[in-house]
DNA sequence: CTGTTAGCGCATTCAG
DNA sequence: CTGAATGCGCTAACAG
């Protein structure tokens, strides 16, 4: 009902309203001190009739909390992509419960620079960084600062950090005694580009290792591409397999514009998913799972299970920032949507 | 080098280090009066030793600003994508060039109140609005704050608002005229789901109307489609299409995902693209276009170019919020990357 | 060219 | 259960 935006109701205003001292109206709000029934009816009252709002800066200049959280988000390379849209969405959803707002902040990782002037402007409770790399820069200039912080992800320094990260060291060994039990024994990756290795991208990394090490239990070979994250080379790269002899019989996806475009050389070579080779996709959204033809059998994580630690994991560093590490494990989630079959020899 | 995030330093610490009073220490920041050069040196030196940085709830409760401007982004039906990543980016690089922040903000269009909420803290001194609709709910709400707001798009009330959009009203007679040129007179639109009707969704809606309208002048037959956004929809579509005899011999795609699987059908039915069909993709990002097999000739937007202009007019509403509303309409880009051919009569 | 002063709107003592 | 006083760190007059 604020017909009038000229000069926002301040807390003497209510304060003057309801007949009752300013630090009444504070109180009223927080809690933090017992108010009678009647004057606590008033000064709700005379917040409603001014469409009261306190002052974030005001509060935080007194009380030092501001009721923002940043969500360091570096966006150089990959842009947003539906999974990150998924963390956003929890962890702003768990924040707001918390009474906290979420600051999306896109910067690229380099630039912690950027970051630390944010930071030391003292704007900012806490920060979620994701996006994490095995040594992230962004880490240092946090500490410095002596602003709590948790990762969705994690660094190589695991343990003196709090995070919650998706255990994909769980993903490859899933897949493999998934298609083991079907019968298989001949794999192919397609993977990310070399330049996931060399950043040190945790998730490309730990699931690889793994995988290859379960693989190797089940005397299964496994083949791994690395490929730009473009159709095409998925594309192209198929269609040289499948008209190998000897190809693989099933395909581990973790690259999702190479992916269309395998399934596309697939079907472009009169072969068809599951029946001539199973897939399985990585870490995809289960949105994009679907929009393909066929839909793709994934393996991931629940990712609003993990914002939701995180932000959990964040609030208890604010109020006890001396408290020790905390860490959260996602297990890995198959989802079959029948892109694997069993083996058939040829 | 800040070795002790105790307390940060303050303004009173550099000026007591520098041998000044403290308002000196503001004006040598802000040059808003002049300083000798001994004294502005003395003080430069003072704040790097201490490393400080103003505390932005002092700067904005005393000064009544902030340096924080919101992106106000809905994410609810359609996740990120990287051409609005495009206009994140720039508008945040435009921001920074004048001293601002940005603050993405993740609410979805319907959350009025939550806007509400956070704009009448009085945290922000400025408000981009993304995927604007015809009638946007969030308008209103910045219009009764009082707060200085411009449009990435553009409501129908276009007149009294401030707002940067991409005329979509050329694209279509942009690709009609394209395709006239090569002989083509059967054209089909692979569209949005029916749901961006209701929504009035502005891009959607602005170009189709002149698309027809340039059509129909140029005696051509345009066959629409709505399709929703998966790959499954785009391929059935166009597998029924090609199989008819006088089935278009262009294809308009607004759509991402459906026009891949679009690309897909034509292939899978033995037909290549351009010499069966020409296709122009309307607004898709130059990497999602390359991504492609083949790849496809686009009419866009310069996305940046926008962006920035929407910053620029921001920036002057919060210095002059009584001025006339300014409006930009980034003209229609064609990019050719060979998917379309001259019309081969059957 | 520089210093002094009075708030900005609120949280938090300290007093009743 | 409630009021009054102090200060958070800074900007913007007001004084030289």
């Amino acid at each position: 009902m604020a017909t009038h935006p000229v000069r926002p109701a301040t807390r003497a205003d209510v304060a003057r309203l309801a007949g009752v001292s300013a630090s009444t109206v504070t109180y009223a709000l927080t809690g933090e001190r017992p108010i009678s029934d009647s004057t606590r009816e008033r000064i709700m009252d005379a917040m409603a009739k001014l469409d009261y709002t306190p002052n974030v800066m005001a509060q935080g200049l007194a009380g030092r909390r501001s009721g923002l959280i940043a969500l360091s988000f570096p966006v150089g390379e990959r842009g947003f992509n539906i999974s990150d849209f998924e963390y956003v969405k929890s962890a702003t959803e768990a924040l707001e419960r918390s009474g906290y707002q979420l600051l999306l902040w896109p910067n690229n990782a380099e630039d912690s620079e950027s970051l630390r002037k944010i930071v030391s402007q003292r704007l900012i409770e806490g920060v979620i960084l994701m996006e994490v790399r095995n040594q992230d820069p962004r880490v240092e200039v946090l500490k410095q600062a002596g602003i709590p912080f948790v990762l969705i992800g994690r660094t190589e320094d695991e343990r003196s950090l709090t995070w919650a990260d998706a255990d994909f060291a769980g993903w490859g060994p899933l897949a493999v005694e998934h298609l083991a039990q079907l019968g298989h024994h001949h794999l192919a990756v397609i993977g990310q580009g070399p330049e996931f290795y060399s950043f040190g991208y945790g998730p490309v990394v730990r699931t690889e290792g793994e995988l290859l090490r379960s693989a190797h239990e089940h005397d299964m070979r496994v083949d791994i591409y690395r490929l730009d994250a473009h159709l095409r080379d998925g594309r192209e790269l198929v269609e040289k397999l499948m008209s190998q002899a000897d190809h693989p019989s099933a395909l581990l996806g973790f690259n999702e514009p190479a992916m269309i475009g395998a399934l596309e050389a697939v079907t472009a070579a009169g072969l068809s998913v599951p029946r001539d080779i199973s897939i399985i996709h990585f870490g995809i959204s289960a949105e994009s799972a679907e929009a393909t033809v066929p839909a793709q059998t994934t393996i991931g994580v629940d990712g609003p299970l993990l914002a939701e630690r995180a932000t959990e994991f964040l609030i208890q560093r604010m109020r006890t920032p001396e408290a020790q590490p905390q860490h959260f494990l996602a297990p890995p989630i198959l989802i079959d949507r029948g892109s694997t079959a069993p083996f058939q020899s040829r």
